[in-house]
Formats: structure tokens, sequence, C-alpha cells
RNA sequence: AGGGAGUUAGCUCAGUUGGUAGAGCGCCACCCUUACAAGGUGGAUGUCGCAGGUUCGAAUCCUGUACUCCCUACCA
């Protein structure tokens, strides 16, 4: 071990380690087991995309959750899929085509798909290979697609179920469309982005000819599927015109003047256009006033024929000509600056239209009441517990889910219309002849489904659904979903309605929502603003372990968080720190001789250390505390225990406190602190694995107790092993307190003092009881060792004149650490110390007094926080007391 | 507009039942003290957004207010 690099190399450690659990069968989970079970099921990233820093955080999380709990014993599944992502998919592979200067049409759907297929086939295991970087312990037995024949089958089967009572129906609807990709797309994947634009206020004459109504619109190219021109019922500017008509401009069509509430009546004129077809408002407004929905674009957001001679332009075409012939008409009053806020498609980047045409749609109304009552009733709980709410809400005003897609990747419907009769057949197998007329001729809807279609399914979809498996009687519901807040609704939801209707049960038992991650601005990550980091280039630069502690680290209840390299950085330092740590111990080891018992051995009491005691002490509390938080899926608290633990308490202290045992001349004192150190590395790598698999994997191999693998022996708590931790005691734990802080005081006087740490100095240091003489004594070699000391007297006997003087207090006993300064530095130095010290006490008493002559507090307050602050104040009272002596002294 | 979250050290954030404010990074000083310079030791830094209230005591509870962010919806 001691020929090892002083320097942990992930890149060397990772790959062979990860193979070696994968080949010994370690993420595979039982359908049938003793064990209870434990289930997360991966959100399936895109099948062709990259593993970005959003999924390395999500992953995190679910691969400590899996690893925690497999190591507490639990049956932990971890199941892995991808998700065909239609659109996206689909306008990947398009963009390519396009290089080739093809288009999907041109190479009809059949060929087409072939091609989307080719690229699955070429980049469906990249991100499962990144996911292996990142550590991932997924049974990848069980690796799902959304398109595979058995998840197929139950989009088949649900499907049809539900068209079966009703609740799919298809219908004409207003959505949102793009353009480009000549599709209906979801809410989810329109982004709202501000535009500046403009209002412009445009003359409708009024069909009597005895003037016009000034309309003002941001889009005034739909003037040209205009079917009313509506005011507020109470308007008394327009009120006796409503039931009139006006001329509609450049169409010459009489359209008439309607009132409704919706108007407001301060903006604008007062007077706003309907646009049935393209306006989700003037939609509504347009069905309670039974108008005409004039559609004027084509599936390409092209105008159409109902456009007369603007049809063909584009909208922004027809929007420069209609102004321009507003303006010759002299009809177009004003323009107006105006930012108003614009959908895009957030996947080809142009603008969304509301769009009329027919879809498939899931009714919601009736599946959305148990979904809301298994949360309202905590049978599924959110983490955090905010979320209950937003879920609930939403769930109050959801609406009809629009499932049609018009592209050609996906779960085409099985639906078949009849060219005959008109009937629509729907059908789990394809139909033959029309249920109805029975005619051969028959044609299958060309839309698919929407991708959240499928994975509403995947909590039963993925476990073999709809046949009664083996994993599903183990494993559903499964335990706990791990997912970003911007999915709740497009996702979570839809996931509890489903399985909900289907499985008669929750999909899972507790939501747990993280953040997303931003830049350091603060910004979402995304690949058009370049400020997307790479996390497989972080693994490679700082190593997986490093990567995956900065995130565990780092989340708090469910917020957003702010990812920065220089974090993953210091946790790269403390994974060499813990290589570091273990290889000091292992070259101290070299004639330690591994116990049968393994873990249950236990070092001799009697030739035991304080060190010793102390620092199993300290390993009971850090378990504890991160036993708790895991529970509580407080990981920053636990991953900072750790932190705290391995760095300030093991390395800072235990490992320094051990350095004279184990150069000592005592046998049997060498061989307890060797056991200790073996055994409690043996409890860090295990404690550490969930949150750093690679290294607390590699070096617990390397230990001289250790099981047959990290991954899968026992997760340690304060209930494991008892024995072992019940060796620690309170009187050791005084003692070494008292030491570090003797320590520490005289660290202060020469960090203070800026004396050289190359320099070893004098010192005395004067107890006030033979207790503290005794303790001060036993600890000689470590005080003189840590404290860089040449003489140590220990003694009250003695001058304090030209001394730097601390008076350390710890419960009732009391020692003086004095260190004579003549020679060594400017006395000037110390004075300035000293003072400073002095002040600092002057002021806590004054606090502490103030509140201890405050007569209310001393009856309201409880006992022990008034007792609390007497001692303090004595004992601050008695150090002032002898820095003052010390000074006088200093100076004199 | 509705819903949610936030405002604490230069930066990023903790702070569980009210009891004299914490961490990491950064900063300053001194050190290659044989596990680790990806390190060691010491040090500095906050009217806890603002204003009230409850209380012996408030970062913490209540009320109001300013600002920021997110989500949903959207002003024609």
């Amino acid at each position: 071990m001691s020929q090892i690099s002083d320097r942990y190399n992930s890149q060397e450690v990772e790959g062979r380690i990860y193979s070696w659990w994968e080949e010994s069968g370690h993420f595979k989970a039982q359908d049938r087991s003793t064990k209870p079970p434990f289930c997360i099921i991966l959100p399936p990233p895109n099948v062709t995309g990259f593993l970005h820093i959003g999924h390395a955080l999500d992953h995190t999380i679910q691969d400590c959750l899996i690893r925690w709990k497999r190591m507490n014993g639990f049956n932990a599944l971890w199941l892995p899929g991808t998700d065909h992502a239609g659109i996206a998919t689909q306008s990947v592979v398009e963009k390519e085509l396009k290089k080739e200067n093809l288009t999907r049409q041109e190479l009809g759907r059949e060929k087409f798909l072939e091609k989307v297929w080719e690229w699955k086939n070429q980049y469906g295991d990249r991100i499962y290979k990144q996911m292996r970087r990142l550590g991932d312990s997924c049974d990848w037995d069980r690796s799902c697609f959304t398109l595979d024949e058995g998840v197929s089958k139950a989009v088949r089967k649900v499907f049809v179920s539900l068209h079966k009572k009703n609740l799919i129906y298809r219908g004409q609807r207003l959505v949102n469309w793009s353009g480009p990709l000549e599709t209906a797309i979801s809410d989810l994947e329109v982004e709202h982005r501000s535009v500046k634009g403009s209002l412009w206020h445009i003359k409708y004459p009024l069909e009597d000819g005895s003037g016009y109504l000034v309309v003002a619109t941001t889009r005034p190219e739909t003037l040209l599927g205009d079917a009313a021109v509506c005011v507020h019922p109470e308007d008394e500017r327009y009120k006796q015109l409503v039931g009139k008509s006006v001329i509609l401009p450049l169409l010459n069509k009489k359209i008439p003047i309607i009132a409704d509430v919706y108007v407001d009546k301060e903006f604008g004129s007062g007077v706003v256009k309907i646009t049935p077809a393209h306006d989700f408002n003037d939609y509504k407004v347009g069905k309670t006033h039974k108008l005409e929905f004039i559609n004027i674009l084509t599936r390409q957001c092209r105008m159409n024929e109902n456009t007369g001679p603007y049809q063909g332009l584009s909208v922004q075409e027809a929007r420069k000509r209609v102004l321009e012939d507003l303006k010759t008409q002299g009809l177009l009053e004003k323009e107006e600056p105006h930012s108003l806020s614009v959908g895009h498609c957030s996947r080809s980047g142009a603008v969304v239209e509301p769009f009329l045409s027919e879809q498939w749609f899931v009714r919601t109304e009736q599946l959305s009441v148990p979904a809301k009552r298994v949360v309202e009733s905590g049978t599924t709980k959110f983490e955090p517990e905010s979320w209950t709410k937003v879920y609930l809400h939403w769930m109050n005003i959801i609406e009809d889910w629009c499932i049609s897609r018009q592209l050609w990747w996906g779960h085409r419907i099985p639906a078949w219309y009849c060219q005959d009769c008109g009937h629509i057949t729907v059908a789990e197998t394809d139909p033959t002849e029309c249920e109805s007329c029975q005619s051969k001729s028959l044609k299958q809807e060309e839309d698919v489904l929407d991708t959240w279609f499928s994975s509403a399914l995947w909590p039963f979809s993925t476990m073999g659904w709809p046949t009664e498996t083996e994993s599903l009687k183990t494993f559903y519901p499964t335990s706990m979903l791990v997912t970003g807040h911007d999915i709740l609704f497009f996702w979570v939801a839809r996931m509890m309605m489903m399985g909900l209707e289907f499985m008669r049960d929750i999909p899972f038992r507790k939501v747990y929502l993280h953040g997303i991650v931003r830049d350091a601005q603060g910004r979402k990550m995304s690949k058009s603003l370049g400020n997307s980091v790479d996390p497989v280039e972080l693994i490679e630069k700082y190593g997986a372990d490093a990567l995956r502690f900065s995130f565990l680290a780092h989340i708090h209840s469910g917020k957003d968080f702010k990812f920065s390299e220089q974090r993953t950085e210091g946790y790269r330092n403390f994974m060499n720190k813990i290589w570091n740590a273990t290889r000091f111990a292992m070259g101290n080891l070299s004639d330690f001789t591994t116990p049968k018992n393994g873990t249950k051995a236990l070092p001799n009491k009697a030739h035991m250390s304080i060190y010793d005691q102390w620092i199993i002490r300290k390993l009971a509390r850090a378990e504890a505390v991160i036993e708790e938080s895991l529970e509580q899926n407080r990981f920053s608290d636990a991953a900072s225990a750790l932190y705290s633990f391995v760095w300030y308490e093991f390395c800072d202290w235990y490992i320094e406190f051990s350095k004279p045992v184990l150069s000592g001349t005592n046998a049997e004192e060498r061989q307890a602190t060797q056991l200790v150190m073996a055994q409690v590395l043996n409890r860090v790598m295990r404690l550490l694995h969930p949150f750093a698999p690679f290294i607390s994997e590699e070096l617990y191999q390397k230990l001289p107790i250790k099981g047959e693998a990290c991954i899968v022996d026992q997760y340690p708590n304060p209930r494991i092993d008892r024995e072992f931790l019940g060796l620690a005691t309170e009187a050791a734990a005084f003692e070494v307190d008292v030491v570090k802080e003797v320590i520490s005081a005289i660290r202060n006087i020469r960090g203070e003092n800026r004396i050289s740490p190359a320099l070893k100095i004098n010192v005395r240091l004067s107890p006030n009881d033979g207790e503290m003489q005794k303790i001060l004594g036993n600890n000689r070699n470590s005080i003189m060792n840590m404290g860089r000391i040449e003489n140590l007297d220990i003694s009250d006997e003695g001058s304090e004149a030209k001394c730097a003087v601390t008076p350390v207090i710890v419960d009732t006993s009391q020692v003086k650490v004095i260190i004579p300064l003549s020679g060594l530095v400017d006395i000037d130095e110390e004075v300035k110390r000293i003072e400073k010290t002095i002040e600092k006490l002057i002021k806590d008493i004054t606090g502490l007094s103030g509140r201890l002559n405050n007569e209310n507090f001393v009856k309201n307050a409880a006992e022990d926080v008034v007792e609390a602050d007497r001692q303090s104040l004595a004992q601050s009272k008695i150090q002032v007391e002898s820095l003052r002596e010390a000074l006088i002294r200093l100076q004199s």
C-alpha cells in the first residue's frame, strides 16, 4: 500500500470496480425473496440522448438510496429503461436527413422509421454506458425501452380499455401546433418567451356606415379569421352597438358585435377581435356565442384558402402584408410598442400556433379523483411536502389530455377508420374488418401517442403487466419515485392516474422531487445558452465519487441548486484525503494479523488508548446522524456528518494522536490501536459507499478486516456491533477534550505570534489539581508531538514573566498554558493577542450577566439554560482574570 | 392574474421543537512537521431583506412591506 500513489486515481479504479460489481451480479434483485423489497423505477431518459447534469443529479440520489437499502438487507431493485422520446428523437433524425437534403415525407413513413431505428440502435446504449460511469447500480437485465414489444402491448391494452370506458375520445379542439414539425405538441413542450411586439389599432367600419370601431391587436394577420368583435356588456361607449355588425377589413365580410365579460374595458380600446380558431380565449368565446370557427392556417402554418389573396404566405409575411394593406386603406390608426409572451416550440424553436384540429384525448375528470384522494390521505407522500399543494391544485384544474401527435416515431394509435361506414374500430390486435359493417376497407390512424402516454404506464408496464408477474407482486407499488419537479404534472400525475386505474393501487409510496441544476448564475442549463456541463467530463476530471458527493452534499429540500465545479474539486480533495488516510493506516498495519472473527473482533480493553475510545465514540455519533438523515432523505446532512467525521475527527485528530502509539514501544497498545483503526476504516468505507461507491469499494478491498464486497456488506449503524461501539467511555472522551483544548491553545499562541511551525518551543502546563496533572502526564507524547514542543514542563511552579499565557477550562478543571517568549518573538504580538481575547470575553460577560441579572429570564427560562449561562459566565470571568494577570507580567 | 419558494459571511448555502449565528469555497498569515501542498496550523468576516408585534429572550412564531425566482395562465 505504501508504494501506491499518494493521489487517488479515480480513472484507474472506476471502470475496473464497476465491471467487477456487474460480473458478480451485485446489482440484481430477486423476484422472490425473503428480504423486504425496495424498488425505484428510473425515470427513462431519451434513448438516443446524452447523460446531462440533471440526470447525474437524479441518478446519484437514486443510486445512493438503492445502495443504502441494499446494504441494509433489502431486495433492492433499480429498474432502468429508456424512452423513445417521440418528438425529440424524430426531430433529431429529421435534422440529420436535412443534411442529405431529404425530408421524412420524401422518404415515406416506413423508410423513415427504419432510419429512426437505425439511429436508435446506434446511440441506444450510449446513455447506459454513461450511467455506468456514474456508478448507477441498476439491474441491467431488466432494462426496458418504451417501444419494446411488452411495453407496447401494455400501451395498446390501456388505450383500448380507456376507449371502451369512454375515457378516451376523439374530437376537434384547439391545440398547440408546431408548424415545422406539423404536429400538436403538449403544453410541456411550449416555452413562453417574452417578446417585444406591437399593439396595432385597427379600424373596423360599422356596417351602417356611421363610423368605425377601433380594435387593438398584437396579431393583425389573424383578423382574416375573425368571427366577431367583442365588447364588455357594461361598457357605456359601446353598449348600444351590441347586436349590430362591423365590416371585417380586407375581406369585406360582415361580422357581429357581441358582448362578453371576458373583455377588459381598460385595455386597449376596449374592443376585442374574436378569432375562435386561433386563440385559446377566443375559442371559449366562440363556443359560448356559437361563432364560426374559421381556420386560416395550413398544417405548415402558412395562410390557407380561407385567406383569399394572402394564401400561401407565412404568418410573418401575412402580418406584413395585412398591415400594409390596412395602411393603404387608411384603416390602421396607430401602432404602439407592446411586450408580450409568446409560446415557442421547445424542439423547433418556432412560434407555436393555436390550431384547430382533430385529436385524441384522455378524459381526466374521473381519473383524477382517486389520484387526488391518495395524496390527500397521505397514501402517497411528497417530499418536500410543499409539492402536495401544487399537485392537488393542478389536479383540481386539470384539463383533458391531448394524447395524439402527428408524428411517425412512437406508438401508432390502435384505431382503424372504416372507409365504407366511417366507424372507428379500436382494438388490441390489428383488426381485419370493421367491427360495425364488416368492411375490409380499413385504414389505421396515422397519429402516434404522446410520449408521456407510455411513460404514464412505466411503473407497471416495465414489470410485465398485463401479465400478473412475480415482479409486479413483489415490487408494485414501488417504494419511491425520484425526479425533478419540472415533470410533476406531465409524468408523476399521469402515472398516478394510470396506476390507480389499471393496478388499483398507487404506483409509488413516496415521491421525492429534487430541484433543477442551474449554472453558477442561476440560469437553467441548456444547449442554446452553452452553459451546460458534461457530467462525463467532470467524472473524467474529478472522478465519479467527487461528482456524486457534490450533489449529495448540496441538495436541500428539493430546491434548485447552482452547480459549481469548484465544489466538485473540493470533494475530489476529500476523496484524496480518504485515500491517503487509508494509505497511512495500511502503512502502519503491515504487521497486523487479521482477526478470525472479522468485524466482531474487539481490541483488548485494557490496552486501548483514550484516543481509541474517543474515535469510537465519535464514530458512533456520526453513524447515528447518518442513519437518521438518510431515513429522512436528508442527504446533505448525512454527507456532511461523514465529511466532518473523516476529515476533522479521524484525520485531524485520531491519526495524529495515534502516531506516537503506533511508533511507540508498547506492543499491546499498538495492537489495540491497529485493530481500532482497521475497524473504524472498515465502517467508514461502508458508511461512505452509497455516496462514493468506487473509492469505498476499492479501499475496502485493501483493508485487513473486510467482508465479501462493500456493496453488499451491512450498512453500519449504532446498533451493529454494539460491543465494539460500547468500548468508548465518557472519561476517555473528557480526557481527549482536555488534550485537544490544550493543543489548540498552544497552536493558537504559536499562530498568533507567528512562531514558525519549524521551530520547536518550550512549554509549561500549569494544572490546578492532581487530576489535571495526571491527564497531562498521560498525554505528554501527543501534546509534544502536536504542539511541536522541545521541552514540556508540567508543573504549577515557575515564572510567568515574558510569557504567553492561555487559561484552558474544561468543565471545572483548569490548566494554564505558558510559553516563554523571550528571544522568540516580540512581546507586542502577544499583548495584542491577549487584549483581543480579553475584549471578546468581556463582551460575552456583559451579555451573560445582563441576562442573568434579568429576573424574568431567571424565572422563566429553562433551568438548564440558566445553569449553562451561569457556568460560562463563571468560566469567562476566571479566564479574564488570568489573562489580565498575564498581561501585567508581560508588560512589567 | 393565480399558486409556490426564497431573501443569513465576498460566493454557494445549512440552521429540526424560540436560548448569545454555522459549513464549504474564497480571503489573510506562517509552514514541503515522512498519509495527504488535492496538504497542515492559526486568523478575519454577518443590524440573519425592511418595519411592527408576541416573548425574559426572535434568523426561528405572527402581521405588514420591498425585492428575487419558479410554476400555471395570459392582456387582445
